[in-house]
RNA sequence: GCGCCGCUAGCUCAAUCGGCAGAGCAACUGGCUCUUAACCAGUAGGUUGAAGGUUCGAUUCCUUCGCGGCGCACCA
């Protein structure tokens, strides 16, 4: 194909369609822009441009006392007020924002019928000295102007109105929820607020990283597409293989792989990564999310709890100086030891019952009155109803809650001296799950016999029979030292520690429905 | 999946009891060589989410649908 064929889009070929009167007006006249600059013989799509500083390095190199000096910056026109024969802007880049002030005798002619044409929103490159305005803000006067690339499209740029008491008011913002989601890139480049927070979740799965790697935990990477899903009870999205001509599953968890490789002799391995499960959307739930699972050799569950500690203790000191946080109009104290309470105490606390001794019809009572369908629960998902709904939304600092009943942990080790319970613990912080950890089953006939009854389960139930993972039971025959084993939601923590309530504030790109152009 | 609320100019929002659909910002034209929500004068911009219904008349009332927000359910 000829790159000169032309492109059509509802049958105009694409420039008509932009000069077009069906386009809004700020759109056409963008166009039209575009093409006085060709006109004019300036390409408006550069190759590149060398710059000395960041915004905010340039504005630091001033108070510095570098004003003589020239520098080169840029950025996106953030605002502009044209004068006649002279104007100010506010470019703005990942660093910050900083004023230029053109002047049309400082300028060539060229240039400054260039900036006769500029929109907010375009990028532009800049070339002058620093100077400090009569109201005190440090400036670029400018003497060279590079338009970078043309914007066809007005970014929806609210005005910052500074009030008198030095706090901000933003006029006409960018407000649309879903159209915040929908086009990222234009949150992003309106909002630093927001960039900010994607700036902090990349130090905080950095502390992660670091913090694991000096205790010389190995990152590895396993599969994402699976023949056989297993390691957590959720529905996975299923797909297929045309060339094998086999049904295959996106992981909802990385458990089983990662404990291979413990057999294999890499006795501690982490992998930070997404999973996939195939459940509702909410203010904490998107099918795809990033879990961090590490497992070390030789430990156990209290091993894990002093890691877990550690581990957020890490990632908080990252981007925090201090350990309480608001999150969900509440202050969370992050700072350790954190509180332990077995789960069998924590029941008990929050309803008044024995759960290991109360009749399945004192638990279903206990349960809310808007539950659903409780009559059909067994007794472990009656527990985990009552542990979600009486217990969960009380425990706001992080505490560690150990000792699950075992029917409800298919892959933890049962307790020394106690068999109905499972070394397992989570912790809760802010009312929502956080971590989940457990002293690793690693007996191959103990896990042969869970397994096989979680498939009697499912049969029960008239769900999808699901394969018993033979090869992971091979694995253990082949001998799993002790293990201790911590799995972490990596968006939530990322919540919790830049005050997000809602999931989609963590995720770049959350999951919406379709949307019809 | 259920309930409540919302959808009006490019953006943020108004519109009384069902009676001519408006404002600010952005845009466009002109003016202005230290402005900063720049300013001054003027201009243009609308299938009120979609379809249907009631009505002389619907942004407004009703029904269905779409999308979103919040809550519930689901998610050991």
């Amino acid at each position: 194909m000829s790159t000169s064929d032309p492109g059509y889009r509802d049958g105009l070929p694409i420039r008509d369609w932009y000069a077009s009167e069906e386009r809004p007006k700020p759109i056409r006249d963008r166009y039209a822009k575009l093409e006085a600059l060709r006109d004019l013989g300036v390409e408006p799509y550069a190759y590149s441009y060398s710059t000395s500083h960041s915004l905010a390095d340039a504005h630091d190199a001033y108070e510095e006392g570098a004003d003589a000096e020239r520098i080169r910056v840029a950025g996106r026109i953030l605002s502009l007020r044209d004068m006649g024969k002279s104007a100010f802007a506010h470019l703005g880049d990942r660093s910050g924002r900083l004023q230029i002030y053109c002047k049309r005798d400082g300028m060539e002619e060229r240039e400054w019928q260039i900036l006769e044409l500029l929109d907010l929103g375009d990028w532009v490159g800049v070339e002058g000295s620093l100077f400090r305005t009569r109201t005190g803000e440090i400036t670029v006067h400018v003497d060279s102007l590079t338009l970078l690339s043309k914007t066809l499209r007005p970014l929806p740029l609210g005005k910052t109105e500074v009030l008198e008491d030095g706090s901000e008011v933003v006029h006409s913002g960018f407000a649309d929820v879903e159209m915040r989601y929908r086009q990222r890139y234009a949150d992003l480049a309106v909002h630093p607020a927001v960039r900010d927070t994607f700036a902090a979740r990349a130090k905080i799965v950095g502390a992660l990283r670091r913090f694991l790697d000096e205790q010389g935990y190995l990152e590895v990477e396993t599969p994402i597409l699976q023949p056989l899903y297993g390691g957590a009870f959720a529905r996975p999205f299923t797909t297929h293989h045309n060339t094998l001509d086999r049904t295959m599953y996106l992981r909802i968890a990385d458990e089983l792989y990662l404990k291979r490789l413990i057999v294999g002799n890499l006795d501690r391995v982490y992998e930070i990564g997404k999973v996939f499960r195939n459940e509702g959307l909410d203010r904490t739930h998107n099918p795809e999310f990033s879990m961090l699972e590490l497992y070390r050799a030789y430990a156990d569950y209290e091993d894990m709890m002093a890691t877990a500690e550690e581990l957020v203790s890490a990632a908080a000191a990252a981007v925090l100086d201090r350990t309480v946080v608001e999150w969900n109009h509440q202050t969370v104290d992050l700072s350790t030891p954190w509180k332990r309470i077995s789960f069998h105490d924590a029941i008990r606390e929050f309803t008044d019952l024995d759960a290991r001794v109360a009749s399945l019809d004192d638990l279903r009572k206990a349960l809310p009155e808007d539950a659903d369908r409780p009559e059909e629960l067994d007794r472990s998902e009656l527990l985990d109803g009552l542990f979600s709904s009486r217990v969960e939304p009380n425990l706001v600092n992080p505490t560690i809650v150990f000792d699950y009943p075992i029917e409800m942990s298919p892959l933890a080790k049962p307790k020394r001296g106690d068999p109905e319970l499972a070394e397992r613990f989570e912790v809760i912080v802010g009312g929502t799950e956080l971590i989940n950890a457990f002293s690793e089953l690693n007996d191959p006939i103990d896990q042969w016999d869970r397994f096989a009854a979680q498939a009697r389960a499912r049969e029960d139930e008239k769900l999808e029979p699901q394969s018993i993972d033979v090869d992971y039971v091979r694995a253990l025959e082949y001998g799993l030292p002790p293990t201790g084993g911590l799995g972490l939601g990596v968006d939530r923590l990322v919540m919790l520690l830049t005050g997000q309530s809602a999931i989609r504030d963590v995720l770049l790109y959350p999951v919406l429905r379709q949307y019809d152009e």
